[in-house]
Order: structure tokens, then sequence, then C-alpha cells
DNA sequence: CCCGCCAAATTTGTCTGACAACTTAGAATG
DNA sequence: CATTCTAAGTTGTCAGACAAATTTGGCGGG
């Protein structure tokens, strides 16, 4: 029994502060793929922890995509931290001062990937997808007609416009990101989005990206889907200008 | 001991089959967030493994953000698998068909990403992300001078764009398909990429993007970026006319 | 001197048991 | 009925043992 163990705070467990520990090192010394770890008893003596814990993070690091691992030979660095895998979450805590600018970033990210997925859609989409796509536009109707949440509905309209790309890593992306942004939503179809007309202005919005693409017009689609994200920002008190090609801005240079 | 484990393929380890099996449950099931996984003790006996072994599987589930735990109480969903972090892997196993596909499903993300980056880089850069771009296409004109590898430069090169962008969210992002892509790089770099002009090529392209950048033309980075990932997929045999706003295809209505 | 083989040492993978730390549920009391 | 307390259950950590795989070093032969 380690006697710090009593002190420690509920969400920082051992394991998880050595993964992450592990995590900023390898990043820190930029090791490149198949540079050796130290062996687990190197790590246990290093860390001052059992064999359990420093296995217990070698396992999220081999989850990460970091490491690999060979019995017999030793653990290995396979890739840097956020080569794996991509996640949204910014390296460094996370203040409240830096959260609205994170959040602009991320739309800004889904502007990009969504206006063209908007387009690859209007020259691929199959009359399943349009009836997808139909389909959560009609749950969001009945719920503007109710006054209750359609978040998951307004979410899967945007998975199925991506899946109707034809592009299985597309259609995982938007996923991805539909989920990590789920709270954006919710401002847009509580109560007072209803009473707003917030929900009411993104069915709009929806039913245009969705005619773009049901007539195959790719420069429509488009343009609806910029027109809608652009909307939603400004929903979110973001601001949307910085992403358009409008007058030229200052050069540092 | 477990009798089985002698016949135990050498990658698959128990820990990584749990975790994989536990994945693919939670997939099955869409569990909501907050659903509470069997116990400990009741894996171990449904999987017929050590406690240690469903530990690490855990580990694996709780690195990927699909799972998180609390003492004293359980296992809890958390979000599907793919909704925590985005991975190029497809789900399923990849077979040698499948792969050109793939690839370009990739490199149409890419497209998507890449034009848009262009053009906010246009909008945004600073003297010093000009003088990073410079710095790779200076390495990568040597690498074409003294026929040696430049596949590293010309990853750092679009890394920086993306970074001129001046939103980190799309230079991780940058980061991340730029390191799962480095081996598109390798047929542009290598001997026969340097005897065939095919790195000679791309550093004309790398060209045209900076220049656009540097006089600060959103639209002719676009074009530029557009142009250049066009010739990189059609260096790899891929067909890049699908991502192009050309002709209306077919409908399936 | 070089190469191949073999045994020993090392390292990861799995299992088991024990105890600490935390949570939950049920019973008892006011 | 609400609150408190206790016991049972569950995850977190430690330690030891053995299995499976790899690496290293020594020895012998060509």
């Amino acid at each position: 029994m380690s006697g710090g163990a009593g002190k420690r705070l509920r969400s920082a467990r051992l394991s998880d502060e050595v993964a992450e520990k592990l995590a900023h090192w390898i990043l820190a010394e930029k090791f490149a793929p198949g540079v050796q770890l130290p062996t687990e008893k190197t790590l246990c003596e290093r860390f001052g922890v059992s064999r359990a814990v420093i296995r217990e993070a070698i396992s999220r690091l081999k989850a990460d995509g970091c490491v690999t691992t060979r019995q017999g030979a030793g653990a290995f660095v396979a890739a840097l931290p956020g080569e794996a895998s991509f996640r949204l979450a910014a390296p460094g805590p996370v203040t409240v001062e830096t959260l609205p600018r994170e959040l602009s970033d991320v739309f800004e990210l889904r502007y990009l990937m969504e206006t063209g997925a908007a387009e690859l859609a209007a020259m691929r989409r199959t009359a399943a997808d349009l009836a997808r796509m139909a389909s959560a536009m009609e749950r969001m109707r009945r719920a503007i007609e109710l006054g209750t949440d359609a978040v998951a509905d307004d979410d899967e309209f945007h998975v199925a416009v991506a899946a109707a790309t034809q592009n299985p890593q597309l259609a995982r992306f938007q996923a991805f990101m539909g989920h990590q942004l789920t709270d954006s939503r919710v401002p847009t179809w509580n109560q007072t989005g209803h009473q707003a007309g917030r929900a009411r202005r993104a069915q709009q919005e929806h039913e245009e990206i969705y005619h773009a693409i049901a007539t195959g017009d790719p420069v429509a689609a488009r343009n609806a889907a910029a027109a809608h994200l652009v909307e939603a920002a400004t929903r979110l008190g973001l601001d949307p200008t910085r992403w358009r090609v409008t007058d030229q801005e200052e050069k540092g240079e």
C-alpha cells in the first residue's frame, strides 16, 4: 500500500498519470518509431508504482497507437501522440478563456469538411441517402411542432449527408465530429431555442441543403451548407466572418 | 495457466481480443452514455480470463474514450467507438481489394481539408509561417538536387500550411493525416520518383501553393492546393476526377 | 576469425491472492 | 419519513508465481 494513495484526487488514477507522463515524455523527446522504451521493471522503479499500474498505462498508450509491445522484447514507440488518432482536445489544460476560441476553431474545421461533403453528396447521393435525410428532417419537423428535443436528429441529418458522399471515412469523421459537438446543438433545440425561432431557422437551412443535394446541384449544396454553418456559428455567438473569402486581411509581413 | 494460451497467435493478445470484443459489443448494442458494463468479476467469468486481462482491456477502452470507470461503482459507457476519437482504420478486416478504394477515400478527406486550409492560410499567414514553409521547400529543393529522401519535409510543408491558418485544430489534424499518409509520399521521393520527375513536379506544385499563400490570394491558394492533390493522387494511380465538380453523375433515383 | 547452435538470462503476458479505497444498498433509529 | 450507519460489493493497487517469447553470451566447429 502506497502511503500517498489516500491523498490521491479521485480523477487522478496512478495508471492515468503514468500514461500521461509517458505520452508527454515520448512527445517531448520526439522519439522515432522503433525506439525502445525502458522495461516494465525500470518504469516501476522510476515511477514508484506496481507492475500492474505500468501495464495498464502501457495498455492505454497501445490503444492510442503510440506504443507497441513484443513479448520478451519490450515496448517500442510506434507514433508520437496525436499522429495515430485525432482528438479535439488540445494539449494542455483547457481554461474558461480558451473555450470560445476552441469552439470557433472546431467549427472552422467543420466548415471545411461539411461544405465539401455537401458538394460531394450532391454528386453521389442515392435514393436511400435522400430517404435517410428526409427521415431525420421529418423528426425535426415534428420536434418543432411539439417543442421537443431533436439534437440527435440534427446530428443524424449531417451524418446522412456525409454518408451520401459514399466515402466511409467522411461519414465516420462526421459521426466523430457530431458526437463531439452534441452540446453545441442544445441551444437550438431546447425550449428557449424553439421560442426564439432558432430551431425553425435551422430546419429551413437543412431543407435548403437537402433540396440542393436532391436536385444534384453541387455548387448550391456547398453554398447551402456554408450558409447553415455560418448561421449555426452565429447562433452560438461565434464570429464566422473569419472563414469567408472576403476582403483580404492585414498581413504581418 | 490457461491451456489455450500456447495456441495463441502472436499478434492476438488476450487483452487485445477482449478489448476488441467489448468495443464491438458496445457498438452493436448502441449503448447510451452512462450505461453500466458488467463487473470485472462477471467479465472474467464470461471471457474465461484473469482480472488483469480484463483491467488492461478496460484501460484500452478508457484510452479510446469509450468507457469511464469509478472506483467502487463500476465501468460505464462514455461514447460509442468512433465517437471519441477519429482513426482512419475502417472497422472490420482490411483486405487487399479494399486498399485502393480506402486510399482514395482518405485522399478525398485530405482534399476537402487541405484546399480549405490553403485558402485560410492565404488569409492569415504570418512572416514566420512563410519562413517555415520556405525552409521545408529549401530542404526539398536540396533533396531534388541530391536525389535523396524528403518525405518528412514534404509532410512538414503541409503541416506548415495548416499552421498558417492559425487554427490549432487544423494544424493537429494535418499532423495526424500527414503521419497516416507517410507511405504515400515514398514513390515521389525515392530513387525512381526522382528519376521519373515526380519529386520535381511535386515541388513545382508546392511552389505554386506557397506563392499563392505568400501573395495572400485565397482563391489561387485553394486552386493550387487542389491541383497539387489531384496530381498527387494521379501519381499514386488513384482517380481524382470523382472529387471535382464536373458533369453531374447518374442519379439512382 | 566467422558462423551456428544452445543454454541462460531477460522481458512481456497471464494468473492468483491480498488489501486499500470507494460506492451502494439495506437496516436501524429518531 | 429522513438520516445515519454498517455490510456487501466493486474498482485500484501491490506482490508473487509461472508461461511464453526474445535476447545475449559462450562454446564448438569449419
